[in-house]
DNA sequence: TTTTAAATCAATAAATAAGTTGTTTTATTT
DNA sequence: AAATAAAACAACTTATTTATTGATTTAAAA
């Protein structure tokens, strides 16, 4: 039997995320020796809201969905995580605990990073710290949007515009809508599921989108756009 | 609306568990302050075996099913987690990983309490230490039980053993087994789930026990826990 | 080697969850 | 107060998961 030894190499490998890249050969140790490497399968909590963390999630391989809960079953879904990104950066340098649960919608291959390590790279690496910001501030205007898809737009425009964003991972991800059922996305646009259902059966009598199983092709994506805009 | 704050009383009378009357008012305060509350729904996980453990959780309501993961779906259910029983208490001491995980199998409400103030508290008030050390005892004991069921017993005594487990917590709590599938069954046995169903009939058939519906009702005790004994 | 134990496989039935639709109720806006 | 938006409810269909059974294969023990 071979033992497996990760190499410094091996581990910046591993994660190709460009954030890691530009770490010295020092720094690349010292994540390595405060990194965890955890599965999670299809349906894990990767963050609990309101528990406590003492670590940051950087997710390797697999999708998961980031949520804020509500009363009873109540949850509004933020958005989906994806291989590169982190998750719970703001544990590092605020709270100390999270404030949004997530959770694996397929299997997820993990690091888990302690704050610490984390806080203090970024205090001796700038460029690491000014991506570390770059990612936060993109989630940060994620969020903004939601805030305001939430407060000002009513279904349609929701609608649209979780239908565009879902489009939008359609890239690197082109099963996405596979992994997402109705209530799913109702939670994405903040809206009950029946609206959802019957939404998506009037956009695709007007053209704008097309329904296949579970997948969902985008049409008419100027109309798309304008309902998002107008709410 | 009236504001509502959270007296020392208040707060051991919510978690009315042995343990915590045992405490001083300035160790009660100093848990309260390190403690938070948080929900977990029904299928959230409580803890993920490997992630990094800086808490502590202390389930008051609710039941949760503590498991230990194999490769791929394979799973070994280890014991339901009952209200007023610690979660992750080695994390206290030793390592600082979950060596388990854990979901919620009813909704949960669970205190997580940082670990340095558990360990503080046990180094200055002996009898809660002592209580927190029975504890691990009987967990640790538990253990054991079920390593030797792996190891030394064969189908009928392990599904025997979890029949007869599970059938003392009916006192607690009437429902276990509404609660529970046929393959979390099987996977407190550490068997196939075809094959718990075909014991559970088998048995049925020697009058060991009745099935209804989802419930399992043990009449001879004695015979299932001479199987149970002799593997 | 033979026997036995138990997993795996495959096919099906039963139960549960997800999706759909029309109607009614409840807010919200005008 | 009337009109509109959207949730809640109810009834139903479809899909998925769980449970069950018998047959086959694999592994372990005698």
């Amino acid at each position: 039997m071979k033992t497996i030894l990760e190499t410094d190499q091996d581990f910046i490998c591993n994660i190709n995320a460009p954030c890691f890249q530009m770490l010295s050969p020092e720094e690349v140790e010292l994540i390595r020796a405060a990194k965890t490497q955890v599965s999670f399968r299809k349906g894990d909590n990767l963050t609990k809201q309101g528990a406590f963390a003492s670590y940051v999630l950087f997710v390797i391989t697999g999708l998961a969905k980031q949520y804020i809960e509500g009363d009873s079953s109540k949850s509004l879904n933020l958005r989906i995580i994806k291989p590169g990104e982190f998750v719970g950066l703001s544990a590092v340098f605020t709270k100390n605990k999270f404030n949004y649960s997530s959770v694996a919608i397929t299997d997820c291959q993990v690091y888990l990073i302690e704050k610490v390590s984390i806080a203090n790279i970024v205090q001796q690496n700038g460029m690491f710290g000014f991506n570390i910001i770059k990612r936060y501030c993109e989630q940060n205007v994620n969020l903004f949007d939601t805030l305001r898809n939430m407060t000002y737009k009513q279904m349609n425009g929701r609608i649209a515009d979780t239908l565009l964003y879902l489009d939008s991972l359609k890239n690197q991800t082109p099963e996405i809508f596979q992994l997402l059922s109705r209530k799913d996305i109702a939670d994405f646009a903040g809206i009950s599921t029946e609206s959802a259902v019957k939404l998506l059966k009037s956009f695709e009598k007007d053209n704008l989108i097309a329904l296949h199983e579970k997948d969902i092709q985008l049409i008419d994506y100027n109309t798309l756009n304008e309902i998002s805009r107008k709410g």
